[in-house]
DNA sequence: ATAAGATTTGAACGGTCGTTCTAATTGTAT
DNA sequence: ATACAATTAGAACGACCGTTCAAATCTTAT
């Protein structure tokens, strides 16, 4: 509204960005709350004004990019006509938007003896989210006769741990190299589910 | 020989495995020498008349794990015939036998700034070690017209992030639950591999 | 028996980190 | 202008961790 010195709304997103961004690069161990304040360039006290503590930044910042990629596919989806062609759009809605740094660093919280089960629980819900965008897409191909019948369930968590498989290159490749790769996953997937003549 | 109270290997190798198994069970930075310590029930001081520091230990029992690994398998491939069967026995092998949690911690240490960048080498090259392996099973089935002509590097990887993405659900999972899971990647990807009639 | 070397311990140090607390500063309503 | 609440800073703490070191204990060769 008016220029006040004070804006403690702007301050918090600042300090979210930056503990993204830090989560990222660095894992969760290796980030301190020290590390998000020099970043951000407020105190640590302020840090703690904003989030309860360090555990539930986190959980609350892989909730929230978790949500962000799910909201950009649906609005993306609808480009897209064919089931098939879904899949080749997923593929790189994920090589592109899934944040597979962030999610690693939960994995270190979660296998921290000393984390809170809540949180741990709340993380381990998150990889519902794409699993359930992957599956959404199984089925309507089948509804449409587009693939045919099989085990949806099976199906789903094979596409995941591929997609997830090939999101961990994102550390060591280049985004753009690796479009290929994920299309080839696709093409091959396809053929398993659009496979005729068998029986 | 006759029965000394000191036997300083047997002192070596209890604490190696003890840590490899902190290591897996807690992740790399979560596992402190003081954690190694209680464990195998000698002291820290111990830990590093054996061990330049913590970061050498972890990195020598990766290594190690790996190479363990990859014996197993080569002892193992001698009873398969075709190379679609090595496939298979190679899905199992690394459902029971990769040691996914040990090689997760050395992701923690590899993210680390302060990891010493050969280390940091070192653990990457591990990585090669899978990939060569899946890559012969490939090479092989081609060679004996088992299998089409195609990019056989490509091929490897996307095996080997298939499998590798499929191991991250041995956290959740009971093994024997995973074995179809498995076995149905494989299928999926020989269905590619065998490919005839299309050109 | 003794000396020299190998093995093992446990205390101690320096550093880092998550968290708390108090005080200072700023905004807003009176 | 004053009072009160919201915001921010920074010092301080208690805990933990990787590492070092000097001393104690044990083995072996003489």
């Amino acid at each position: 509204m008016n220029k006040r010195r004070y804006d403690s709304e702007k301050a918090k997103v600042e300090i979210m960005e930056h503990a993204v961004s830090l989560f990222s690069q660095k894992g969760y161990n290796q980030t301190s709350v020290g590390d998000i304040s020099t970043a951000s360039g407020y105190s640590k006290g302020h840090i703690y004004y904003h989030f309860e503590n360090k555990e539930k930044l986190f959980v609350l910042l892989a909730q929230q990019t978790m949500q962000d990629w799910h909201n950009k596919w649906l609005q993306k989806e609808c480009i897209y006509f064919t089931a098939a062609e879904k899949l080749y759009g997923m593929a790189m809605h994920v090589l592109y938007h899934y944040q597979t740094p962030l999610l690693r660093s939960g994995q270190e919280l979660a296998s921290n003896p000393k984390s809170s089960p809540e949180s741990v629980e709340q993380l381990y819900n998150l990889a519902v989210i794409p699993m359930g965008a992957y599956r959404a897409i199984l089925q309507e191909g089948m509804d449409r006769g587009e693939f045919v019948n099989g085990n949806i369930d099976e199906w789903t968590v094979l596409l995941g741990t591929w997609l997830g498989g090939l999101c961990q290159l994102t550390n060591t490749q280049e985004l753009k190299a690796l479009e290929s790769l994920f299309n080839q996953a696709v093409t091959i997937f396809l053929r398993e589910l659009k496979k005729v003549g068998y029986k």
